[in-house]
RNA sequence: GGGCAGUUAGCUUAGCGGUAGAGCACCUCGUUUACACCGAGGGGGUCGGGGGUUCGAACCCCUCACUGCCCACCA
């Protein structure tokens, strides 16, 4: 008796399995096992984070991979944790305090400060951990990991320490991407380039020597004029290179209008504007490089934050700069200096965290040139890491072609502090070392950046056995967006400290986009709440709708509706299994190949035979939205919508024993693969049904992956009798005759093999009776023709629905013949086609030639059918 | 300015050299005892445009258009 109700009910049966699965540990991670060894690091979410869909699609790989792989007897590593994100995290921290304290960091100072960001992080830290394991994600839970634990943080500095006495790690004072809101500097990776409407504004610059005589400037931000140092023209230019050498009157401020020289430098683009450049080196990294050839004087004339310091003037001090570009302006107008005005639209990079313009900005920073760049290009050309799609490796080669040394400290609080000393007297005299080296000396007051600890994730948040066991990883996954930030990274320190890659495949998931085809953001509002999703349609729903509309590396298009279908899909299964449970208990041993198979049972094992293969093959490839489609034809279309609709006919006919128990035990094999196949990706509902069923005492988690097997060759005669099927039911519409209805169906056969699927054939008809006709007493037609029989339907069709009917059909095969002939008749075509196509256009047309004659003579023979 | 993707039925997509396939949505019929989160049937596509290669192109090549991403110091 089924114990089963209607409908899947997700909620309770996550909550149920889950708990049992943590109280059995089964996703302990075993570094002493004999098995071999499965391992994923997660990509650690910033820690105060909450689930979005690109982590449910992110985690749902990932459980899916580690789960076939415990399926396949290995020993899994999933190890989870978070990242301590550094700029995200206190820009969060700092908003509340400001909201609820009206204080700053400041305010507080460093180690107040760091106590509420530590407060925060055991308040929020733990949800998106606790969103994950609603989802089912089967991580090893003792081993999560947060980029800040003690034994984490110190191996940074040890990382920090041994770079810098190999001469990587270097402190200088150079151009760097500032971000004005959060007052620190940014790597490269983190300026985002934004078009933006701006304004060429075309400035006279006086000639000392030649008064009277004006060079034109075109610039974008006149606000930087103060800090000019030299004008620019390239050296090639037939109109200004005459002026190489002389000075312009540097405009502002107007209390001190300095004569700066002109000179000559091949960057200068002839082309732009007027070909004049003016050069600020302490505001523009391409202006600061000219500077450096030319010896130039730098003049800072912002403060951190953005607004203007004394040194641009009385009228401009402490002005924002956006403030000071409308006064400086204003000024040259007033000068008469400002030739025109015209729109132009250019690129500003912009901070990532806090969407602002960065101003590019001198300062003493600590950077990282990269170790072992060439043997991370290799790794990934030879293949030694293969990347999911190969497309990837282009991307990633070309960037570390041109790789740029790595600003890795930043003037925050919340990270990781570097580790260096300062003498408190003399400043210049440095130690690098993890503690402080006495009472004189004081500690940078800077941390590192965020990705400095995240590059060694994948070694340094295991142990020495589970290294030894686990390392390097099986595969990565994760968005390409952060290939440079991370996966590069990480490729690069395994290579240096582990002297080993960090993971042998790399996987890059699409990015989520909402209908409309945006990137989902908060700010849009677009993106739909994972756990409300959860909820609705459960995880399973959730888990399957998303990775059947997943194309591999291909940015997804989210549609609600394709995780209801998901969720339907999951209810479809429960139903069947449900049903299944109504004929009696299952034999968990069922083995079809003990009966004598019917022609129904061999062809849906032989489909399952091919699904088996075809779920290998997606998974050989990464092709998540093919695994999902290929279970959901096989689940739905041939064991539900056929299948068990036979079974229904063995079941309740008159068919013999044999027969039925060859059924019973077909779905029993069947829905025992069927679960197991579907476990990684839907691993709540496979549990509960694997149980109710008593597949197993145990888990299905460590059931074994089946395997193909070679007993089950396909049978084309189910398939016929399934086509002709269809074509009955399509002839039952045609005449507008309800489904429900009981109907007189006609059969008359040609091979006797089919008497024997007659119960089978009226069941799926719905037929009332099914009269055999044999072929010496048949009418000479027939209806409904397919193969070895023919079905018509007797006593509700007409004389001339029928004629029009069957007219149609011959006009189609006459067409479709002529088509076929006319390739047939070209000699080149028999020339060049291989022999196996040209066989089958023969046999195509021969077939056609047969069913024109035979629609020929039925036509023919419609007007004598009496009983029409 | 370079590079990489994508453009197939109203929507989401499969197919990647041999006469376009699925799901959803839509229309018709149906409370056939697993499932209305269902069943049966149906309509709907000149595969972004234009060239080319081929006996044959959604598929290969060229070109254009649009969309989206990435890289790049033209102020």
């Amino acid at each position: 008796m089924s114990s089963l109700s209607t409908a899947y009910e997700p909620k309770h049966v996550e909550e149920k399995w889950y708990a049992d699965w943590l109280k059995e540990n089964y996703f302990h991670a075993d570094p002493h096992s004999s098995k071999s060894a499965f391992s994923i690091v997660i990509p650690p979410p910033n820690v105060t984070g909450v689930l979005t869909m690109g982590h449910v699609l992110n985690n749902t790989i990932q459980d899916i991979l580690c789960r076939k792989a415990r399926m396949e007897g290995k020993e899994v590593l999933w190890l989870p944790g978070t990242d301590h994100a550094g700029i995200a995290t206190q820009t969060v921290v700092e908003r509340e305090l400001k909201k609820t304290e009206k204080k700053t960091r400041r305010d507080l100072g460093r180690e107040e400060f760091l106590k509420r960001v530590w407060n925060w992080k055991e308040k929020h830290g733990g949800i998106i951990i606790q969103q994950l394991k609603k989802l089912g994600c089967s991580c090893d839970w003792e081993r999560e990991r947060f980029t800040m634990d003690e034994a984490y943080s110190c191996r940074v500095a040890e990382v920090f320490i041994d770079l810098y006495q190999k001469g990587l790690i270097y402190r200088g004072k150079r151009m760097v991407n500032w971000c004005p809101i959060s007052l620190t500097a940014l790597s490269d990776e983190e300026v985002i380039p934004k078009p933006q409407q701006s304004t060429l504004y075309y400035v006279k610059y006086e000639i000392v020597e030649k008064p009277g005589t004006f060079l034109e400037i075109a610039t974008t931000r006149p606000e930087t004029i103060m800090g000019d140092t030299a004008v620019a023209v390239n050296p090639e230019d037939p109109r200004y290179k005459n002026f190489i050498g002389l000075h312009c009157r540097r405009p502002l401020p107007e209390e001190k209008q300095e004569a700066i020289s002109i000179i000559g430098d091949s960057h200068i683009d002839k082309e732009f504007g007027t070909g004049v450049l003016k050069v600020t080196p302490a505001h523009d990294k391409a202006d600061f490089e000219i500077g450096q050839r030319h010896q130039l004087s730098i003049i800072d004339i912002m403060n951190p934050n953005g607004s203007m310091n004394v040194l641009a003037g009385k009228d401009f001090q402490n002005l924002d700069r956006f403030e000071a570009r409308k006064l400086a302006v204003e000024k040259l107008k007033n000068f008469g200096l400002l030739i025109r005005e015209e729109p132009y639209q250019n690129n500003v990079g912009f901070s990532e965290r806090a969407d602002v313009p960065i101003e590019p900005r001198l300062s003493e920073q600590w950077f990282l040139k990269y170790p072992k760049t060439q043997e991370a290009r290799d790794a990934v050309r030879k293949h030694l890491i293969r990347f999911f799609p190969e497309r990837w490796e282009k991307v990633y080669d070309h960037w570390l072609e041109n790789i740029q040394d790595w600003c890795i400290s930043r003037q925050l609080w919340w990270g990781h502090r570097i580790p260096v000393w300062y003498h408190k007297k003399n400043l210049s005299e440095i130690k690098v070392s993890l503690t402080s080296p006495g009472e004189d000396w004081e500690q940078d007051s800077d941390v590192l950046d965020t990705w400095f600890s995240s590059w060694l994730w994948p070694f340094d948040t295991m142990d020495e056995k589970t290294l030894a066991k686990f390392y390097p990883t099986s595969v990565l996954v994760t968005g390409p967006d952060i290939i440079f930030f991370w996966v590069a990274r990480m490729i690069m320190a395994g290579l240096e400290y582990k002297n080993e890659i960090p993971f042998h495949d790399v996987y890059f998931t699409g990015i989520i986009r909402d209908k409309q085809g945006r990137k989902m953001s908060k700010s849009l509002g677009n993106s739909p709440d994972p756990l409300d999703l959860i909820s609705k349609y459960g995880a399973d729903g959730l888990r399957f709708g998303l990775m059947r509309i997943a194309p591999q590396g291909q940015d997804i298009r989210f549609d609600e509706t394709q995780i209801v279908e998901g969720r339907n899909f999951c209810n479809k299964l429960w139903n069947a299994c449900r049903f299944r449970l109504l004929q009696g208990s299952i034999d968990p041993q069922a083995d079809p190949s003990k009966h004598e198979l019917t022609l129904f049972t061999q062809d849906l094992l032989a489909k399952l035979n091919d699904t088996l293969t075809k779920m290998n093959c997606a998974f050989a490839g990464y092709h998540f939205n093919e695994m999902a489609q290929t279970l959901y034809d096989f689940v739905w279309g041939d064991f539900c919508d056929w299948f068990l609709e036979v079974a229904k006919a063995e079941f309740n006919s008159s068919s013999n024993e044999s027969r039925k128990q060859a059924t019973l035990a077909t779905i029993d094999y069947t829905l025992s693969h069927i679960l197991r196949l579907l476990h990684p990706l839907t691993p709540f509902i496979t549990e509960e049904l694997w149980h109710e069923l008593g597949f197993d005492q145990g888990t299905i988690q460590f059931a074994n992956w089946p395997q193909a097997s070679s007993h089950f060759s396909s049978e084309p005669k189910a398939e016929m009798i399934y086509q002709s099927v269809s074509k009955a039911r399509t002839l039952r519409t045609h005449y507008n005759i309800a489904s429900n209805k009981k109907v007189r169906w006609l059969l008359q056969i040609k091979e006797p093999w089919i008497q024997n699927e007659l119960h089978v054939i009226q069941t799926l008809l719905n037929a009332q009776t099914l009269e055999l006709i044999t072929v010496e007493n048949a009418s000479p037609m027939c209806l409904t023709d397919i193969g070895n029989f023919h079905l018509p339907l007797e006593g509700l069709i007409d004389r001339e629905t029928e004629k029009a009917r069957f007219t149609k059909e011959l006009e189609k095969a006459k067409k479709d013949w002529d088509q076929t002939q006319t390739k047939l008749n070209n000699p080149s075509f028999a020339e060049k086609v291989p022999s196996s196509v040209l066989q089958e256009h023969q046999e195509r047309a021969k077939k056609l030639e047969e069913k024109i004659d035979q629609l020929q003579t039925q036509l023919k023979n419609l007007d004598n059918l009496s009983w029409l």
